[in-house]
DNA sequence: GTCTATAGCTTGATAGAC
DNA sequence: GTCTATCAAGCTATAGAC
């Protein structure tokens, strides 16, 4: 009673959790239109009304699942944002994190995959898109700043964004379709830097 | 009665060409389950017998419809592969034709982005995976070549084919996600340019 | 409030006339 | 090649039992 939030009680996170989580699961096995409210709360061992309780309905489930992703990779570009310092290792170091998020959160980026790319669902809008174009502007930002602090040699913005953004993009992706062969966290590093620094002056230190 | 192939004939390919059209737009709209053999037919102006007739089923002209489309990359794979001379132009010249083919193919290439992200339709199986690993072969092999001709210094081919092969993909994709604003044939073409002669190559240029 | 049986509709698919 | 007419299987809605 004292606690305002009774959300935050301990007792109730896990199986907030357990619904998050099996609702993920089942979203990602059926579309959003194919899973019924009585599976997600079977899956938790819990009954409707819980469900309604914690999210309200369906769609409130859905965008809380969303919603707490993206708000951690929102959390990424504004630590990103306040660092200051050395442009590619600022660009490194959001590209790891980054990655790390992806990772721990990887039933949700299928999710998000299956739900920006599959077929209508019904699932309730949530722009994706803007995120997408908030990451192009980070590394951008991070680019041009590399180029002012004289790290990187001058030339076109946007080419150099897609060029890191691809490598972005291929490493995570690659881990949702062929997690076996991906490119691991190391890897990711290793391109990274390869791009950065160039393939010519990398076959230079040969 | 003389052509061996009835199909062929020129009057059928509109009924077809109709036919295939109207269910990769419905297939995008509205998912492979979620599509009707009623509605592709009233979408060609035909009646149901036509669809079964030209494709034996509804999973017929699915597959036709894909396989069509990954006949035409595994010729431009083909193409490439008998190429000789510079790798780094081949390479340049693979990637335009895989752009154009991307373009020209381009509710098809989202149709397959739909059944490959999106959660299970009941379409029929189709290994979009072994095209994925042969388009990174063709990449691996056109930078070892690169490097054996010393266009290319020597390092990680692995590495290597994921910054082109991301590139690629990025390229596509946007097209896919942001027509709009996304990467045109000539910035493409600019892109791969600046990933094969090096960052630090292209700052020297200026 | 919850379950279940069933009537009625929709679906993929086909036969046979033209 | 295309049509009309029709089928069997599967799904959905709901009436009625509990």
């Amino acid at each position: 009673m004292i606690r305002g939030n009774p959300k935050a009680s301990s007792l109730d996170l896990a199986v907030r959790e357990r619904l998050l989580a099996g609702a993920t699961q089942l979203f990602n096995q059926k579309g959003y239109n194919g899973t019924t409210v009585r599976e997600i709360v079977a899956s938790a061992g819990v009954t409707k009304p819980v469900l309604y309780y914690y999210f309200r309905n369906k769609e409130g489930i859905y965008l809380e699942l969303i919603r707490g992703a993206f708000a951690k990779f929102g959390a990424i570009l504004d630590e990103t944002r306040k660092e200051r310092g050395n442009a590619i290792e600022r660009l490194l170091r959001f590209s790891d994190r980054l990655f790390a998020l992806f990772m721990e959160n990887i039933k949700i980026a299928r999710l998000t995959y299956s739900i920006y790319y599959g077929p209508p669902q019904g699932a309730p809008f949530f722009d994706f898109d803007a995120y997408h174009l908030s990451l192009q502007e980070a590394i951008r930002l991070l680019i041009k700043e590399g180029i002012r602090q004289g790290e990187l040699p001058k030339g076109n913005l946007d080419d150099r964004m897609w060029i890191v953004l691809g490598a972005i993009n291929i490493a995570l992706e690659v881990q949702l379709s062929h997690p076996e062969r991906a490119i691991d966290r190391k890897g990711f590093a290793r391109i990274l830097n390869l791009i950065l620094r160039g393939f010519q002056q990398e076959g230079e230190q040969k």
